[in-house]
DNA sequence: TTGTCGATTAGCT
DNA sequence: GCTAATCGACAAC
């Protein structure tokens, strides 16, 4: 079942450990791809330094973070890669939460074909959070949108699956000073899939 | 209008 | 471990 709007009410770093384990559904051109979260990173509201949004910052890139929670939050990265966020929280409050991995369910094959990649493991394929959206053909078209009524883009329930949850300090937000150790990674224990140990 | 640089990745040493 | 690739948002002028 597609996730509601109150799903996403919550602030960052909850849901981001609430959404392991959910499933990424796509769909264009009338195929669909499924994959399952297996790593997320929490950017909490405007006390947050690693944020985009630190200091309350509203621009015409981070504007979709002020929004009510459940919708999506896509940017372009050193000109060449899409990052994926989930907006979380309320309208005004901009938290939101990244995803860093996934684990392909179905439509690998077009997965494969989004990627071009030389390496033949499977795990390379959306193990990082370029990767997963290129894989998944996000792109700036799906910014701002809502997960919760969009048809091209939403997250569902996963199984009801036993796991363990690590975390860990964020990925390459050194200039974040006393940001830069909270543990707001979020990823389950012994997936193969997660994007760095 | 211009210059700087990033919540990354792949490929090479 | 190191670094090029490649773009638009952002801030300074």
């Amino acid at each position: 079942m597609r996730l509601n709007q109150k799903f996403y009410q919550k602030d960052a770093v909850q849901t981001a450990k609430d959404l392991l384990g959910k499933i990424i559904v796509r769909k264009y051109y009338g195929k669909t791809i499924k994959v399952k979260i297996v790593e997320t990173e929490a950017y909490c509201g405007a006390e947050d330094k690693a944020s985009h949004a630190y200091n309350n910052k509203k621009t015409k890139r981070t504007a979709p973070m002020f929004k009510e929670g459940g919708h999506s939050y896509i940017y372009l990265i050193y000109g060449m890669y899409y990052c994926f966020n989930v907006v979380t929280a309320s309208e005004n409050n901009p938290h939101a939460v990244l995803i860093r991995a996934v684990e392909p369910l179905t439509g690998i094959k077009q997965i494969k074909e989004n990627r071009q990649i030389k390496s033949s493991r499977t795990e390379d394929l959306t193990n990082g959070p370029g990767k997963l959206s290129q894989a998944l053909k996000i792109n700036k078209s799906l910014d701002g949108c809502s997960l919760v009524e969009n048809s091209s883009l939403y997250i569902i329930d996963g199984s009801a699956e036993n796991f363990e949850i690590n975390s860990s300090p964020r990925v390459n937000i050194d200039y974040a000073e006393e940001y830069k150790d909270k543990k707001w990674r979020f990823f389950i224990k012994n997936n193969k899939y997660i994007s760095k140990s």
